[in-house]
DNA sequence: TTGTATGCGTTATCAG
DNA sequence: CTGATAACGCATACAA
């Protein structure tokens, strides 16, 4: 059997709640006695019970990470990864755990009820794709420790985090002005996409700013796929004045349009430039590589277990921001 | 506070001792005194202590999954996820939770002893790039439960699962022979990568069954980039006899050949066949989308779970196996 | 600075 | 079928 810390006690000659308080430095030990007890505990090859630890102390030093996984999730949910990461590297340095577990909106209710009513974490990181309502209640009311990664779709007093959509918007239409192009078409997703929403919206304010107009008609609503991307050249060439820049939405959109653009022996930047956001999937792979407006995910993530642990210590402190700016990175399409 | 059992017992009218009998069904307890147990812990939202089960039972159920996770991991290594989405969902099914933790060569080792010693886990699932014989020696020892994903590339009695590659392989080959090409050509990885040196011994074995050749000729050796593929392809159209179908050692190898084969105007599959393996990142969104082989990596990960607690069940036995079938997908390049 | 005593919530052994 | 009782390993209040 593995060693106790009673063992460790009789080896050393002392008493049991000694060692804890030399191993734990909760209350001063002499030289003398910590020295036989680092000896005894090595020779022992003494490890601390983590279960017995969490017993006592009534944490469990873990935190459980909800997410609906979806198939081939690396792809469909690259930046889900990202972001486990990050928040994994934050809670290791700190002595917690990243527990993964899949749910859905459906069933995350009685999944956060029962892993926290049968002690089973300290608290949750939540996709946004799985928060409800009913979720924001029950965290609300249990005083559950939580972050949600992306800002909820509705009013609440969940705890969450996002990535900056807005200002990665104005961040492309500022780098696009700052290049001298003055003529600019924007091919978006779906209305209900908020991701590309409020890129819209950034690139709007941005060029308000500069006394730029986009007009609705330089303004493209797509499906987001690169098939979208192909089909949105035909539009992009009849449009007047004719688009110098293209900000597309998101990077299916702009390997479609990148690919219809060149079959038609336009040439990129010469003719007509273009910037994405996001480097993955494909930005990094056309040729010429994509400018894009990117966002460090792993830092999300590292931050976001800062404030799960900090929403621990402090249940009462309600975090609601966005965090890690966006960064323009500019390769040969602009 | 939380109920614990012994409020149960209380409002039950019975002991502390009669509760657990009959949460757990450990035994015989009496249709009325269930009944009246029943009662009394669903008013009171009885939930049993995960942590204080785990201390007296002296198991964690839980599993860490340790790999060297790298920077944009879902593009460099997206198979980890869909592992780990498997091995989770096996290991949630049977009450386990799955740790996710970041470790490399260099530390797993002193990760594996900590963990285990401070009883933060009952196993692991490790992936092969972390695996060391200095680990193996330690899982060995202390007698640890464990499943390496990957076969280790020594000698060891380490328990590992791992996809076939060589299948694989002599599938590709096999779906070209059956669609009557008779000159192959492979564009291989480098010589230490594994993965692409199994493909081309399975192409090479069935080649063999049908008396066809492969000559060294027409095996290209590259860095497996996309670049790389696109060099090849001056390779590929000097051969004699020219080849009618390509075998690509993998995605960004095959998007390289593609390209550089469509820039020249050949048509696909119409003058030269392509095939290649795995279903991301490129293959769906090329034109024509590429002909595969691909491995259900969510399947092995659900393997793994089982394996791995298997172990914990059993410890004697020892597994090394290939696992999941990869399965042919006949798109538009053959 | 050290030791004694207590209890965290559960399962399990044993007697009744 | 039920109940009393003893651990599991540790941290901590309190006493010395």
């Amino acid at each position: 059997m593995a060693a106790t810390i009673q063992d460790v006690a009789n080896k050393a000659g002392v008493s049991q709640s000694t060692v804890s308080k030399a191993m734990n430095g909760t209350s001063p030990v002499s030289d003398a006695t910590m020295k036989k007890i680092q000896k005894a505990a090595k020779e022992l090859g003494y490890q601390p019970s983590a279960i017995a630890r969490s017993f006592k102390t009534r944490s469990t030093y873990q935190i459980i990470f909800l997410a609906d996984f979806p198939f081939d999730a690396a792809f469909v949910n690259p930046h889900l990864f990202e972001i486990m990461r990050g928040v994994q590297h934050t809670l290791s340095k700190n002595g917690y755990a990243l527990v993964m577990q899949q749910a859905t909106a459906k069933d995350i209710c009685s999944i956060v009820e029962t892993a926290y009513g049968q002690h089973k974490a300290d608290g949750f990181v939540l996709h946004m794709s799985v928060v409800t309502k009913k979720l924001a209640d029950v965290l609300n009311k249990l005083a559950i420790p939580h972050i949600v990664i992306g800002k909820p779709g509705f009013d609440t007093r969940m705890c969450w985090i996002d990535t900056d959509n807005t200002l990665s918007g104005e961040i492309a239409a500022a780098h696009l002005i700052e290049k001298g192009y003055t003529a600019l078409a924007f091919v978006g997703g779906r209305p209900d996409d908020m991701t590309c929403w409020r890129r819209l919206q950034g690139v709007r304010t941005t060029l308000r700013e500069h006394e730029m107009d986009l007009p609705q008609t330089h303004v493209l609503k797509t499906n987001s796929s690169l098939a979208d991307g192909n089909h949105a050249v035909k539009k992009l060439l009849k449009m007047s004045p004719a688009p110098q820049a293209v900000i597309c939405a998101n990077n299916p959109i702009s390997l479609g349009v990148m690919q219809a653009l060149q079959d038609r022996g336009i040439r990129i930047p010469a003719d007509i430039a273009l910037v994405t956001f996001d480097t993955y999937p494909f930005s990094v792979y056309t040729e010429p590589q994509m400018t894009v407006v990117d966002i460090n995910m792993y830092e999300m993530g590292q931050e976001a277990g800062r404030l799960v642990l900090q929403k621990i210590k402090h249940p009462k402190r309600q975090i609601q921001s966005f965090t890690t700016t966006p960064v323009l990175i500019q390769r040969g399409t602009t």
